[in-house]
RNA sequence: GGGCGUUUAGCUCAGUUGGUAGAGCGCCUCCCUUACAAGGAGGAUGUCGGGAGUUCGAGCCUCUCAACGCCCACCA
């Protein structure tokens, strides 16, 4: 092997170093800037904006080069491309990581005072802010950074504000006292989609009510007693019998001595625990609705730190408990009391925090919400009428399902980094006000909550082009954008929200199709998170085996059906194994090229069947990769530039032509094949494309046009010949290792027919199955000899001494065995009468052409092994 | 409780309207043939989760059972 300082013959490809280079010519030149006053046709993205402080991993890897993928596909085909990029201020997310970093020097946000810690909030946010999209750069994103946008700068403020009004002055935006789910860590209200259940372990206790007014008592079942103090009434099934008598009495509360009234309710599950059920309006949402129909109060005893309160309805030695210590008590003090009747194990669902894992505190709370259902009407017809395509499909039932079933969004958040609510208050008066701006800054504060992350990026669609500003040239010209592209993880969080807001405030639906991938697991199928300790870094794969190889791995492994994408660090050796194979066999074509630009023109005149083979393959998969990556069958594109290039070009071709060559088609074939993997693969065809010397419709391979299947490239008789060709020489192949004939010797072969096909292509034979005299014969009988068999052409291969006959005999015999099996299904499927008549006319034909060869075959064989015999 | 997905070679997975199973990695044999050993040539390996049905024909369609996974709902 030579070895070469002069890396453009590096034999051994530098990835790292080129992707560097090439995208420094990319920015250099501009070439990701969309032109909003171009005529062309527009093509438009809108990243889903990773978290400003996040840094980039294994799903943004995916998602970007997804996205990527369609933007480079759509720009070849020169239309005029935008893809968005841009930043979320993500709430919650953000201010948990500035507050653990207060932890460590003992403080808490409340320390630091609001607008103190907004101000570190932003420092931290501006100095980790470009960090990510400088991550995406390394993975050759062509996103245009000058429209860079972040959920909290100006405009999207001002988007989420004008939102936000005009919901409230159409009477979708309310306030109000609701249960909602409170996370005490955070100390906020979160949504219910931020809120997970996980099984746990619990029990449920038994406690006895005392009757008020006659003897007895009723039993209740609960699996949370320290809410008890709460209670405001004890519910019992209308047409359970047992408790017929009871309802419209009171019974005393143990503890506390309280008296609450016994109720009818239909809510109440007459087989479950004991079938009366406490009812505890300011710390349960069923008990919530149950209170409402009947009119009951709510007591709140649980604070919103999760503490037990001082008030008059919690006994003195609880108050100020934690939940947890606070239920321990209770139950000890019922037990005390003697009115603790049974205890079982239960397991139950437990509510906790998306961001924080903390349990839930079902609460009573004033906050702002979303009214959905009138929202969520044209965004299930957009998807219903399919104005908006699900890909895959089947995520439309899942969205639809939850769109149908929607309930009201809670978008207050007691937090401090994010868009403050727009809501006024008078000092004095406590008048509210909602508008854009403060009607008067000495005499109205401002709401102190913001709003849900969510809120904001609902409207990225279309805040980043400009919106309200609907003349602006962004907004005319790439709104609504084309293709979404994203985890099924966040269709409830994010695309739903889109398409609701999209459609409320433009009138459009936000894009047109939603494609959705797979997440990507560790190599056990887990989640990978940093918890876990198994997360791969996009980042150390890109130094180790280069950008282009991580793209194409991942692009292999996208599935059409969008499933789960299960990665090792080693995997990615395929990716860079297939950018080395792609830079040597470019390497090879660039150092045999003698010829002129001029002469580099194919000459149709001039092809031999090699050549009509290549360009007809080369046509099909053209056909083959346009169509797929029409229907987003992106992994199949991969697959298919893949076989092409390694089993069709490398394999046979380039080793033709080392026989024989025609530089024109060896450089046009080559070229043609960079175009089309230049999307997945973008720095390694740049980098080959600049080297080339033909005649280029464009400098730059990332603004050449798309290849097109072309009708005159269509050689389908001659690629049927060549396809023979193979077989033949992958027979003598075969037989030269089963009777282990070194390469040094040549054999010799005699063939009984086709001179007109083989006398082309003896030099073929000479070097690719090391064949010596080719000779031409009837009824060659030559006693010690191998014998193969290509259609209808019977091949002797004379070995004397090297030849053991028995060997021969018996793997003749396994042949013919093999074609016996397939003769037998296939005469069977003759004979079969149903068959004949009722498949379809070009599969019987297919299979009567199937049986006469294999008719052929075998009598080939046959005599070949009498012979031998 | 409702919905969805998965089950194919030793491993990871493809398999687009039903026509008789493929890739990568791994394994065995041979080869440093001047593009590439991150390579080349040849080879072995699967009652396509079980069962039933529809069909001339099922990995693919229908039903059923099983295992694993996910989402939604939230029964105290």
């Amino acid at each position: 092997m030579t070895q070469t300082t002069d890396k453009e013959l590096a034999s051994v490809y530098n990835a790292r170093e080129t992707e560097k280079e090439i995208y420094k010519f990319w920015e250099d030149n501009n070439c990701f800037k969309a032109d909003s006053s171009s005529e062309k046709e527009p093509y438009s993205i809108v990243i889903p904006p990773p978290n400003v402080t996040g840094v980039l991993h294994m799903g943004h890897a995916l998602d970007g080069t997804l996205q990527d993928i369609l933007i480079r596909y759509n720009r070849m085909l020169n239309k005029e491309v935008l893809w968005m990029p841009g930043c979320d201020h993500a709430g919650i997310a953000t201010q948990n990581v500035i507050e653990k970093n207060l932890a460590k020097e003992g403080l808490s946000r409340f320390d630091l005072g609001r607008d103190k810690f907004i101000e570190k909030t932003w420092e931290w946010a501006n100095d980790h802010k470009n960090r990510i999209l400088e991550q995406f750069k390394l993975l050759g994103a062509s996103f245009d950074l000058s429209r860079k946008r972040f959920t909290l700068d100006k405009g999207c403020s001002d988007a989420v504000k004008k939102v936000f009004v005009d919901l409230y002055n159409k009477g979708l935006i309310y306030r109000g006292s609701y249960i909602v789910n409170w996370c005490p860590r955070c100390q906020s209200a979160i949504s219910d989609i931020e809120t997970n259940y996980e099984e746990q372990e619990g029990h449920l206790w038994e406690i006895s009510y005392a009757l008020k007014d006659t003897m007895g008592a009723i039993v209740i079942a609960t699996t949370r007693p320290e809410t008890m103090f709460g209670d405001v009434a004890i519910a019992v099934n209308p047409s359970d019998y047992k408790y017929k008598d009871l309802i419209g009495t009171s019974c005393v509360m143990p503890l506390t001595g309280r008296v609450i009234p016994i109720i009818a309710d239909e809510y109440v599950d007459k087989s479950f625990g004991t079938g009366a059920l406490k009812i505890t309006p300011a710390h349960d949402p069923n008990d919530f609705e149950v209170g409402l129909r009947h009119n009951l109060p709510q007591i709140k005893v649980i604070d919103e730190k999760g503490n037990m309160m001082s008030n008059e309805f919690v006994p003195p030695q609880l108050q100020g408990l934690t939940r947890e210590e606070a239920r321990e008590k209770t139950v000890k003090m019922l037990e005390e009391n003697q009115v603790l009747v049974r205890v079982t194990k239960h397991k139950h669902n437990v509510g906790t925090c998306q961001r924080c894992s903390t349990t839930i505190e079902p609460l009573l709370s004033r906050q702002w919400f979303v009214k959905m259902k009138p929202l969520a009407e044209p965004a299930i017809e957009a998807v219903k009428s399919g104005k908006i395509k699900f890909i895959p499909q089947r995520w439309e039932k899942n969205y639809l399902m939850w769109m149908e079933n929607i309930r009201d969004w809670c978008i207050s958040r007691q937090l401090w980094w994010g868009h403050q609510i727009p809501a006024y208050y008078h000092n004095e008066t406590g008048e509210m006000v909602v508008a854009l701006e403060n009607p008067d800054p000495k005499n109205y504060t401002q709401d102190k909550d913001v709003l849900d992350t969510w809120f904001s990026s609902g409207l990225w669609s279309f805040e980043t082009m400009g919106w309200p500003d609907t003349n602006c040239a962004d907004y005319k010209k790439f709104y609504p954008t084309n293709t979404l592209v994203t985890g099924f993880d966040i269709i409830f969080f994010w695309v739903a929200r889109m398409i609701t807001m999209g459609l409320e405030f433009t009138k459009k639906p936000p894009f047109s199709t939603v494609f959705i991938h797979g997440l990507i697991r560790d190599e056990h199928g887990q989640k990978m998170s940093k918890s876990k300790g198994n997360t791969i870094d996009p980042v150390d794969l890109i130094e180790k085996y280069g950008c282009d190889a991580l793209r194409f791995t991942l692009t292999y492994l996208c599935t059409y059906g969008g499933q789960d994408i299960k990665i090792s660090d080693e995997k990615f050796e395929f990716g860079r194994n297939f950018s080395n194979k792609i830079w040597n066999a470019s390497r090879y074509v660039l150092m045999n090229i003698t010829k002129s630009q001029k002469e580099l023109e194919l000459d149709f005149d001039n092809l031999t069947i090699a050549d009509k083979w290549i360009l007809n393959e080369l046509n099909e998969t053209i056909k083959g990769v346009n169509e797929n990556l029409e229907s987003y069958r992106i992994g199949e594109v991969a697959g298919q530039l893949y076989d092409f290039f390694r089993s069709k070009y490398c394999d046979w071709y380039v080793e033709l032509s080392k026989i024989e060559k025609n530089e024109a088609v060896l450089v046009y074939v080559l070229a043609q094949f960079l175009k089309l993997l230049h999307p997945i693969m973008p720095h390694i065809t740049e980098a080959v494309w600049q080297k080339m010397p033909q005649i280029k419709e464009s400098k730059a391979i990332l603004k050449a046009n798309y290849p097109k299947y072309l009708p005159e490239l269509k050689f389908e008789e001659d690629s049927k010949k060549m396809e023979t060709v193979f077989e033949t020489i992958k027979a003598l192949r075969n037989a030269r290792a089963e009777f282990n004939i070194p390469l040094g010797s040549k054999i010799d072969i005699v063939l009984d027919k086709n001179e007109d096909l083989y006398s082309q292509i003896i030099p073929y034979l000479n070097r690719l199955a090391k064949v010596g005299a080719v000779k031409f014969e009837k009824d060659c009988n030559i006693p010690k000899s191998a014998y193969c068999n290509v259609l209808d052409t019977k091949i002797t291969i004379p070995l004397e001494d090297l030849i053991d006959l028995k060997q021969e005999i018996a793997r003749q015999n396994k042949k013919a065995e093999k074609l016996i099996t397939e003769l037998k299904s296939v005469e069977g499927r003759l004979n079969n009468d149903k068959f004949t008549s009722s498949a379809p006319e070009d599969v019987v034909q297919k299979t009567k052409e199937r049986k006469d060869e294999l008719t052929k075959e075998i009598a080939l064989i046959k005599e070949t092994i009498k012979k031998l015999s």
